[in-house]
DNA sequence: TTGCCCCGGAAGTTGGTG
DNA sequence: CACCAACTTCCGGGGCAA
């Protein structure tokens, strides 16, 4: 494990807890994009349990007990500052065999003793059914394989296997999106002068699940959107599991309205929940997750353009992606371009869109959309 | 004809607020 | 608890290019 990750990691965490904190630049830190260990260090978005969850604690590898610690931090509200780094970086086996005590005088008492609280719940989980848990080493090779072959266009051709690290990850996020985690975000924060959440927009999705599916910088600037199968017939998800418990929950036909919120069913009620200010704001709305993909070109990645940056038109270049984008970010997987471009008209009575007539997937920002233009971004 | 996109009405849900 | 904002879902209709 890098220091430079556990420093990302863990500012990131800091990012969080104080977002109007102005924050170093981390472009020239972030991690390159592409292999999936690298996107699964990340995906322990926003409260959301991370591949830790669903691993024995005793095999956790480091970066598993980093993301472990960064969870515990944020959900803590600890000032992750304070911690010492050299106490983060350690693998599984390590950790199990310190006392509470031991966890208490690393990270203080009310984290150490949280994270202690964690580690003997998942320690009790896991000494159940770890059969069940841990795989054979052929079975995931199988599972490996099965991998490669079904999302292997979403890889580059360099990259690994896809077990090299742990992907598995729970099939429906947890909770509260508010709090973001990961390196993505703060550098979504940090570029986003309007953002007024420090929500996470892109980097939720780019960093959960899928595994470089737009991020593959060889992935062609369609101008056919959608018709480009890459983006019209995989769902963006983790796993073949995942994959496969999507479908079969989607072929149903849901009830109008706002799906309902995932409650958290996972057993982490018990820890300190960041809790929400009474006047905290609404999630992110559209138009500005929107104007976070436009805005941070070097994670765009062909998902959408400027068509005239300075008048705020803008096209989806792969409006279903986008589309699967935000649906991630609102926990909701059946979020289609079709659905999304109606919110996006209704922001035309709100001016906070403009119509642009005969052209297709092409909108422009209006003038109660705020955080887009030049002067404002500095870019 | 088909597929994709645009349009806007209608009805629904969730979460914040008073 | 009512109200409201911000979507989400569904739908019927229409345009356009291949």
């Amino acid at each position: 494990m890098a220091s430079s990750e556990l420093s990302l990691i863990l500012n990131n965490a800091n990012a969080n807890l104080y977002p109007s904190e102005p924050q170093p630049n981390l472009l020239s830190m972030t991690a390159p994009m592409g292999r999936l260990s690298e996107m699964t260090f990340s995906s322990n978005n926003n409260s959301t349990m991370g591949p830790w969850d669903l691993v024995n604690p005793q095999m956790w590898t480091r970066q598993n007990v980093l993301e472990w610690i960064g969870f515990h931090v944020e959900n803590s509200r600890f000032d992750a500052s304070l911690l010492n780094m050299n106490y983060c970086d350690m693998d599984g086996i390590t950790l199990c065999t310190m006392s509470k005590e031991t966890l208490m005088s690393m990270f203080g008492s009310m984290l150490g003793e949280q994270l202690h609280h964690s580690l003997e719940t998942l320690k009790a989980r896991y000494a159940t059914d770890l059969s069940e848990t841990c795989l054979s080493e052929s079975e995931l090779d199988l599972l490996d394989n099965i991998l490669q072959n079904s999302f292997s266009y979403m890889h580059g051709p360099s990259l690994g296997p896809l077990l090299e690290t742990v992907v598995v990850q729970p099939s429906i996020p947890s909770d509260n999106s508010e709090n973001s985690f990961s390196y993505f975000d703060e550098y979504t924060n940090q570029l986003t002068p309007e953002s007024d959440h420090g929500y996470d927009s892109l980097t939720e999705s780019f960093q959960s699940s899928h595994t470089g599916s737009f991020l593959n910088p060889s992935s062609p600037e369609s101008n056919s959107s959608d018709s480009d199968p890459e983006y019209s017939e995989m769902p963006y998800s983790t796993s073949t599991k995942n994959f496969v418990k999507q479908e079969s929950v989607e072929t149903k036909k849901r009830g109008r309205g706002r799906p309902p919120k995932p409650r958290d069913s996972e057993g982490y009620e018990h820890f300190i929940q960041p809790k929400k200010s009474k006047h905290a704001p609404r999630g992110t709305h559209l138009w500005e997750f929107i104007r976070d993909i436009l805005i941070h070109p070097e994670q765009n990645q062909g998902l959408m353009k400027w068509e005239d940056r300075r008048d705020g038109v803008f096209k989806f270049l792969k409006s279903e992606a986008v589309a699967q984008l935000w649906g991630k970010k609102k926990k909701n997987s059946s979020m289609t371009y079709e659905k999304l471009s109606r919110a996006m008209r209704y922001y035309y009575k709100r001016e906070i869109l403009e119509r642009v007539d005969g052209r297709r997937l092409v909108y422009k920002f209006g003038k109660n959309s705020t955080g887009w233009r030049m002067e404002e971004t500095g870019y």
